[in-house]
DNA sequence: ATATATTTTTAGGTTAGTCTAAATTTTTTA
DNA sequence: TAAAAAATTTAGACTAACCTAAAAATATAT
């Protein structure tokens, strides 16, 4: 039996809410995230869990099973595939391409998927930093550190954002944050956080805590 | 108001059975095409007359207005432009292509559907030889002839199929019938109306009515 | 011009996914 | 540890898209 668009997005959800470590989600978590209601997310959960695709123990919370973080890891392959797609050939902004990979990462077809992997030259990451699950489903999140982990002098490689909003990328591009630039921390306030950081080499700028909150990096 | 994915579909096929001159579909046409009951059809007719997308009289049969018209042709657009893109980039063969297309001429963005054919260099067929209408809407079909017309001792360019069945796209595969071939026909059997047709000045081939009946050629 | 056959619509129901309101369970607080 | 608050589930209902069976309208054949 093939799963929904609707069964798709709730164990994507379920996924990354879960985390890696795997920990319960609960009903309201997943009516936010899903923008519906508690009362429907559970109409839902019995359904995944009728199919094999999720643990659920009224009142405990949801994990994924198996075979449902199987069809989660497929259908972030393809979001991030897409999305590649959508910024290496077509030309978008990394800030245009969530929504409409929301829509293409439902589209049925394995041969597709792997085609358009083999085109694309089997990217490790999307625009956004986040690592594209192999063919067999392994998917391994790279440990990064948040920019707001990183000392005064220290020079660090932005690797990817935790905030996926279009304000928000849009807000770095203005900036000349990019994914692979060199982030040099030259001075953090005490007061509120905000820090002075010089972009390769180049301009320095003030970035707030919510700023730096979102930013992966890398020591080199 | 969205249209939905299967509200599209209607007007998709409405549009297919009602040719250039814009002829009635009848309820059963329909049940037909789109695989539900006449009574399912009923339902679904009576609500796209509702958002003004058909002309419908009870117990008449329907056509498109000239909104409807316009859905129609932007799906279009899309299906034709992503089987261009599934065969020209991703390599896959003419006759695989159909039913991947028919999910993603569902995706909405109308600005993804412009870089599309940007990247694609605008092409003007899809590789059944079928029309791409351009970004305003227009779809203009060139009048080509059914090889079933085509006289004995002619010689026509093969430009698209009638039939897109893979199992017909394969057969002709196989025959090396391909869009762009010269064909030039031999003779034709009184009898069954078989033929014997050169293709490209090399091989010579039998080919059935059956066949016949689904190319469309040119004079040169 | 009837009678018969075909087509289409209506009537009444189903399933997926959603909702609000009420009941129940779990968690927190006093 | 009992009361209050919060989270979750249940009950009952809605819409979209489908279904079968029956009724009504149209087309065809005698
Ligand atoms: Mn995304
Ligand atoms: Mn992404
Ligand atoms: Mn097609
Ligand atoms: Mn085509």
């Amino acid at each position: 039996m093939q799963n929904s668009f609707t069964e798709e997005n709730y164990l994507k959800i379920i996924h990354a809410l879960s985390g890696r470590e795997g920990v319960e989600v609960s009903t309201n978590a997943l009516a936010e995230s899903t923008s519906t209601r508690a009362a429907s997310v559970t109409d839902m959960l019995r359904k995944l869990a009728d199919k094999g695709l999720i643990h659920y123990k009224k009142y405990q919370g949801v994990t994924l099973t198996e075979s449902g973080e199987k069809v989660a890891i497929k259908v972030i392959r393809k979001h991030r595939l897409w999305e590649v797609f959508l910024v290496e050939k077509l030309g978008f902004g990394w800030d245009e391409v969530h929504d409409i990979a929301e829509e293409l990462e439902h589209i049925p077809s394995e041969v597709l998927v792997e085609k358009l992997d083999t085109y694309l030259g089997h990217p490790k990451f999307d625009p956004h930093g986040d690592p594209i699950p192999d063919a067999k489903g392994n998917l391994t999140e790279p440990d990064y550190l948040i920019l707001t982990d990183v000392h005064v002098g220290e020079k660090v490689l932005m690797m990817g954002v935790l905030d996926h909003a279009p304000s928000f990328l849009q807000h770095l591009d203005r900036s000349g944050i990019t994914l692979g630039a060199v982030i040099e921390v030259k001075e953090i306030n005490e007061y509120d956080k905000s820090a002075s950081v010089q972009i390769n080499g180049g301009p320095t700028l003030f970035i707030s805590l919510e700023v730096s909150k979102n930013l992966l990096v890398q020591r080199r």
